[in-house]
RNA sequence: GCCGAGAUAGCUCAGCUGGUAGAGCAGCUGAUUCGUAAUCAGCAGGUCGUCGGUUCGAAUCCGAUUCUCGGCUCCA
């Protein structure tokens, strides 16, 4: 026994977050919002506070669900009219009206009837929908300031504990996330302990903001996504094209290395390739409608997969050939609901760094030890080295014996031990005809981006009967793996950008180079170390405008140009440049020669 | 797809309750010839997303439609 400390938000009992009332048990420890459970309390007494506030200025308005989530809380509402981002302001100064009133939080039990017969009177049928599926007796309800709500708790002891909140945004959201239920309204807000955390955190945001792909997209000028030519499909301007041609080869390079054949596979196919792979069957939602040439259905591909079966069974294979690795750059396209297109990160047509390795069961685990280093080393190339790893197991539906599953699960969780690398179990969240694993990205902000997949495949050798001979002269059936290291090239830019914020490294920039003249005089001298740049490999380009050089250095930083060469009356006279580095470093004057060299060693060490 | 918000010059945005469109930056021309994040002046630039309606008159009000944004759902 003893007393609770004064800035406990909840306390910990046997595992148990508990209400931070009355005395310490024993045993118990005292949760702030410097403790991830504390601080989820913390948030969802915030949450009643906004209904409370919600419930004084919009009468009629019905409440859903409101909890904490990983940066902050929401609460869901039916009301009957839709909030004005003017309504947010408001709401937060009821909200601060009820924090000043330092309102206890007073937990009260009842009987789960009694509690349905109640809100049915309110009319609040989510509440009662929720207690209809409470297999308790007994509820739980808290009160404060006269709004009381059904809740488990637990909740702060008053509601003057609350320091810093504030809203953030207003959205549509399915009752119970399901699209077949009525929208409702959901406002989204944030709280923490101090104010000066609440500023952190909407500092963080602000950077999300100025870090946005489709901002810098368009300031940088690197693509577009056309109204007239479609949503959901990109266009590649000169500057974003030169990034990707840099991780194109970059990749085929490295897939040469790691002994994978490069393939090009059509755009299209007979819709009968489509049934035979099943895809047809399993992923129509995703696909585009056929089109008619000629008498014969056609389908845009939406996966390359059939493809590069059909080049495997362009030959009888030994097991002596195993494995086979076929990788392409094949874009495909996919229908994606207008409402879910986001930039870069989710299109309609994408290019996939794909690659199908066709193995003998026994070469599962190895392979799959290889892809995994391989990705790994790539996404590090690209500066990602904080990864979140699933292991997505069997799914409720799904074709092939359990046998297969067992030992393509095993393979990919051995890889994963010998690797090293911390990874979690996402049961059923495989694919329906193989287990996999997912890589995601953590960028500088710590957010996780999914990028890299390695799926395991037993239905498609099957479906298309693919065979090699084995030792024994028998036909044997492989096993195939489909990976993708970066997932898309459009996601994966997008990433980039964001990860970057749109300072990229050397070996990426578009434009590497930027030399500028002091004065119109020293324009041929411009040009020719531009020109000297370039046959040395390095994108340059000049800017001999008639403009002062603070003004170019401006222009030049906004572009986020890595290397800034100055060329005046002294650089002129000794045929030298003046370097300055992104970020205002000034590195002094040496020869052309010298500069293109180091520039050279960045761009070999891919920095 | 659904709920909400929005679309005005190349970009960022202003334009109150209907009276016929404006700024900054970028662009062009000229002056200036300048040493590390904005030199000055002038000019040009828009059938106000598209289609229809109300009105003497629509960027403004109404309807439809396309696209974008915040989410939900879904995913590389």
């Amino acid at each position: 026994m003893g007393n609770i400390p004064k800035d406990a938000v909840a306390i910990l009992v046997n595992g148990q977050v508990c209400e931070a009332s009355g005395d310490m048990p024993e045993g118990g420890r005292a949760l702030t919002c410097n403790d991830p459970e504390g601080l989820a309390v913390y948030r969802h007494s915030v949450s009643h506070i906004m209904a409370h506030a919600v419930a004084d200025l919009f009468p009629g308005t019905r409440f859903a669900i409101g909890p904490s989530t990983a940066d902050g809380f929401y609460y869901d509402f039916d009301s009957p009219q839709p909030f004005t981002p003017e309504d947010l302001k408001k709401i937060e100064k009821r909200m601060s009206q009820i924090i000043k009133a330092a309102n206890p939080f007073k937990r009260a039990v009842m009987n789960r009837d009694d509690a349905i017969r109640m809100f049915e009177e309110k009319g609040e049928i989510y509440k009662v929908e929720l207690l209809r599926e409470i297999a308790d007796d007994t509820v739980s309800l808290y009160e404060e300031g006269g709004f009381a709500d059904l809740c488990r708790g637990p909740h702060l002891p008053h509601t003057g504990r609350v320091k810093a909140f504030a809203l953030l945004s207003i959205a549509g959201a399915y009752w119970r996330g399901d699209e077949k239920n009525k929208m409702l309204q959901r406002i989204y807000g944030t709280a923490f302990g101090d104010a000066e955390s609440l500023k952190k955190h909407l500092d963080f945001l602000e950077e999300v903001k100025r870090r946005d792909h489709r901002r810098l997209g368009k300031d940088l000028d690197l693509f577009s996504i056309g109204d007239e030519t479609g949503s959901g499909l990109v266009l590649w301007h000169p500057k974003g094209a030169t990034i990707r041609r840099v991780i194109e080869d970059f990749w085929r390079a490295e897939h040469e290395k790691a002994d994978y054949q490069n393939l090009y596979t059509p755009h299209m196919a007979r819709l009968d390739l489509w049934k035979q792979s099943g895809h047809w069957d399993f992923y129509r939602e995703n696909m585009y409608a056929p089109m008619e040439v000629e008498g014969q259905l056609f389908e845009i591909k939406p996966m390359n997969c059939p493809f590069h079966i059909a080049i495997y069974k362009s030959h009888l294979r030994s097991y002596r050939d195993l494995p086979i690795r076929y990788c392409e750059l094949g874009t495909v396209y996919r229908f994606e609901r207008s409402g879910a297109l986001h930039g870069l990160l989710r299109v309609r047509g994408f290019t996939q760094d794909d690659a199908h390795i066709f193995c003998a069961p026994d070469q599962i685990q190895d392979e799959i030890s290889r892809v995994l280093e391989f990705t790994l080393f790539v996404l590090k190339t690209f500066g990602f080295e904080n990864y979140d790893v699933y292991l997505s197991t069997r799914p409720e539906k799904y074709v092939g014996d359990l046998e297969h599953w067992e030992t393509a699960t095993d393979a990919l969780r051995q890889a994963l031990e010998k690797s090293g690398i911390r990874y979690e179990v996402d049961p059923g969240e495989g694919v329906f005809y193989g287990p996999k694993i997912d890589i995601k990205v953590k960028d500088t902000l710590g957010r996780a981006w999914q990028c890299s997949t390695i799926q395991v495949d037993f239905n498609l050798p099957e479906r298309f009967d693919i065979s090699f001979q084995g030792s024994d002269g028998a036909k044997h059936r492989p096993i195939m793996v489909h990976r993708a290291l970066m997932g898309s090239l459009e996601r994966f830019f997008g990433v980039l950008i964001e990860h970057y914020a749109g300072a990229f490294p050397v070996w990426l920039s578009p434009v590497q180079v930027r030399v500028m003249t002091v004065a119109e005089r020293h324009a041929d001298h411009a040009n020719s170390v531009v020109k000297a740049l370039r046959a040395a490999g390095v994108r340059a380009d000049v800017d001999v405008t008639n403009e002062k050089i603070g003004y170019k250095v401006r222009i030049a930083a906004m572009d986020k140009i890595p290397y800034l060469l100055t060329v005046g009356d002294r650089e002129v006279e000794q045929g030298i440049v003046n370097v300055r580095r992104r970020g205002g470093e000034n590195i002094g004057e040496m020869t052309v020669d010298a500069f293109g060299e180091m520039v050279a060693e960045e761009v070999a060490g891919k920095r």
